[in-house]
Parts: structure tokens; C-alpha cells; sequence
DNA sequence: CACGGAAACCGGACCTGAGTCCACTTTTCC
DNA sequence: GGAAAAGTGGACTCAGGTCCGGTTTCCGTG
């Protein structure tokens, strides 16, 4: 299927930061920085996001068709290509600006979500939080669900992951705090939530309680059997 | 990379019919219910397991197209679709057959991994042989990864699912094990053991290691906090 | 056993939408 | 001003999935 793709350009390497076009005169290529992207990208990558973005709320994430997504915003379907890849990097970057204010929340908000509070209140708080906005876009989620080969490479996920495994050793858990953190973390895995949400019918109480006893579980001692 | 597959031509007669909740037939003619399966159909269905097994262990599963199947079974694509659903369905068929042994393995199989042993030992082995499984065929199982929608039903992963349930009650675990369960398993999604191995590359030593850490967390009393 | 009709099945033309390609245009920088 | 780099757009390819007229199988009937 997809190879690695000759595209120069990769998948959003920057957010959507309106007009954050700074005029940095000779600057040399160095550091591996990236250069400037040119006017005309980026005003078309805000057209494209907004179309994107208005489409979805209207019709739906499922059926949005990234040619109407490139005839919304007036531009053509090699250009949306050549910004997103493909169906999945565009979704993922409408869901990244969906996920800015939920990840400054437990990045940088007030406890006890927030740096603060102690570790294992944060990781509660964690949950909670992560599988209540899960919830508020899961039409989104569902629609950029990256199939097998980038579902962990995902930068929110991997984020999710790497967060959790520093409050678990704040909260002093033993072993291999990796592998609990990534196994805590496929809790929260969106498909998962929707699935026992919807097919399993669990209430959103017993989510978080599970969640709770999961944390519980992780950073209790390890008895030697 | 290749999955040694079993014979072709002894797949099971039943096989998943995703586009209708249809009614399983049963083969006696009683009772003017369940017409059994007519004889061109099935064996075209064999024609097409055959030439999917063949195509795929040739070419392996991403580079195969449906058309190429139906083809190189000598029949339609109508028929292909009509058979298996789509591309997954079919994919989850020739997997189905691939799980086999492994299934019958810790079902019916001799101890550790079958019945007769202690519960955890049982909870130990399972995650070994699953993840060595997984490996074997982690080619098909990343063609047919369900995509989202169907990720938790896929009957495979609800059987491992149920199977680790049962064992954690057996083994006395407290809380709610369902969810418990689900979590386990979680770890033993054939997407993210690739993912670990060659994304992060651990090794299948520490995987294994990491099983029986989650599965003493899992059955360990649960102190309240 | 021949017959006949209904239901199931077949197959390939057709449709759709994702993703690619490349000749052409715009921007940037000197 | 001008060359090179970056960006553009829409025609094109390709694979998954649908549709429907024609065919085959099944089964009850005479």
C-alpha cells in the first residue's frame, strides 16, 4: 500500500498558528530548522483546515470526502494532499486543535488535573477527563482511527502515554513502568471507549470507576509470588 | 513475514457474513428452516479461501487485491463481496483458520495453557502463546486490522477477552474484572505488540515479562486507598 | 424422472473516493 | 530582475465496493 511517501512535505509540523508569519531575514539553514512556510501555503492551510473543519460539523466526520474538502476551500486536491497526506493526517489535525484546550489542561492547568496535586489525585483526575473529552469527539476520533500502522505513534496518544508513565513514577510505581503505562493508557483508547459505551452499554460512573481501580492496580506494590 | 498457513480447502464451514445479521443454518432439514448452503456456492467459497491463502502467502496480505483473489479463484468479485463483506472480512476469514490451533490451544490444550492448571499459571502461559502467535501471523493480522468499528468485536479478540475474564475470576481477582480483562487484553493487540517490537523494540523477553507484571496487577487484593 | 418456478447465486461492468503525477504558477531571496 | 525553490491544481490511476440482468440450484409436484 502507502510506502513512505516521496513527499517533501510531512505531516503538520506546525500548528495552525494564524498569520505567525514572522519575517526572519537571513536566516541560514541551520539546526536542521525548518525554513519558512511560504504565504500562499499558508493561507491555503487555514482554508483548507476551515472547510475541513465546518464540513465535519455538518455532515459528519465519516462523510466528509477530501474533495469536497478541497472544493470548499477553493483549492485544489493535490494541494490538500500535499499538506495532510491523506484522509487520516487531515483528521488528525483537526483533532489536535480539538485536543489543545483538554491537553493544556493536564499539561499546565490548576490541580488537580494539573501539575500540583499529587500524582495518583492527577492520574484519577487523568481519566476522567481524558474519557469525558474522548466522548465529546468521538465522531472525529472514530473517523481518524489510524488503522494498526500509526495507532501508537499518534502524537496525542503518545503523549497520553508518556504522561501517564511519569505520574505512575511520581506516584513511585515499581516494574516496568513502560508497558503498565502503555497497557493503562490502551484504556483510553477511543474505539475502546466508544465500544464499551455503545456496544457494552457501560455507564460513563463505571468508566471512571474502572479507570480508578486500574490506576490502583498500577502503582501497587509488586508482591514477589 | 510469511504466516505458515493450514491446509486451505478444511476451513470451517461457517464463516462471518458481515453485511446482515443472518441466521446460522443448521444442516439437518427439518422444520422448513435454515435452507443450507447451495453447492456452487460453496464451493466457489472454497475456490476463494484457496486462491486468498495462496495470493497472500505469495505476495504477502498488504499487497493483495480482491480483484487478484477473484481472479485467481476463477470467479467474480461480485461473488468475493457477496461471500466475505469486504477486503476485512476477508482477511479475518483466512485469519480465523490461522487462530485456529493457537484456540484450541488454550481451550482444549494440555496444561500449562489448557485446563488442569492453576489459573494464574494458565493466565501466564496464555499471554506467551498469544503474543508468540501474534508474531507468527502478524502480517494477516495487520491486513485485517478492524479499523475502529470493529476492533472489539472481532470474535477472536472477544474470545481472548472472555478467556482472560474467566481465568481472573478463577484466580479470585477482585473488582471489576470485566473491565480488568478488557484492559489485559488490550495489551495483547496484535497492532500495538508490533508496534513495541519494532517501533520501540523490545524485546519478546520483556513483552513476556510484561504479561505476567500486568496479570499479578490484575489478580493482586486491591487495597483501598 | 421430467418439469417449473422461486430463490439464491454469479459475474463483470460500473461507480466512488483516495491518493499520485507533473506541467505550470507563485514566492522568496539574492 | 531573475533563477531556484516551493507550491498548485486537476486530470489520472487504482482498488474497494455496488448493482442488476442472467444463470444455476433446489425442491415440490405430476
Amino acid at each position: 500500500m502507502t510506502a513512505q511517501l516521496p513527499h517533501p512535505t510531512q505531516l503538520p509540523a506546525e500548528m495552525p498558528s494564524p498569520c505567525s508569519a514572522e519575517p526572519r531575514r537571513n536566516e541560514l539553514p541551520v539546526l536542521g530548522q525548518a525554513p519558512r512556510e511560504r504565504a500562499d501555503a499558508a493561507r491555503n492551510r487555514i482554508r483548507l483546515l476551515d472547510a475541513a473543519t465546518q464540513l465535519v460539523r455538518e455532515h459528519g466526520a465519516q462523510n466528509v470526502t477530501m474533495e469536497a474538502v478541497a472544493d470548499a476551500a477553493c483549492v485544489g486536491k493535490g494541494t490538500l494532499f500535499r499538506r495532510f497526506g491523506d484522509r487520516e493526517g487531515l483528521m488528525l489535525a483537526l483533532l489536535e486543535h480539538a485536543e489543545e484546550e483538554y491537553q493544556r489542561g493536564y499539561l499546565l492547568g490548576p490541580p488537580p488535573l494539573g501539575p500540583g496535586a499529587e500524582p495518583l489525585e492527577r492520574l484519577d483526575a487523568f481519566g476522567a477527563a481524558t474519557i469525558r473529552h474522548l466522548l465529546c469527539s468521538m465522531d472525529l476520533y472514530l473517523a481518524a482511527d489510524a488503522c494498526a500502522s500509526r495507532r501508537y505513534t499518534v502524537p496525542g496518544g503518545v503523549l497520553r502515554v508518556t504522561h501517564v508513565a511519569m505520574l505512575l513514577r511520581q506516584a513511585g510505581a515499581v516494574g516496568d513502568v513502560e508497558l503498565v503505562a502503555q497497557t493503562l493508557a490502551g484504556y483510553l483508547d477511543p474505539a475502546l471507549v466508544n465500544h464499551l459505551r455503545t456496544q457494552r452499554g457501560m455507564s460513563l460512573e463505571r468508566l471512571e470507576a474502572g479507570w480508578r481501580e486500574l490506576v490502583a492496580r498500577a502503582v501497587a506494590p509488586l508482591s514477589p509470588s
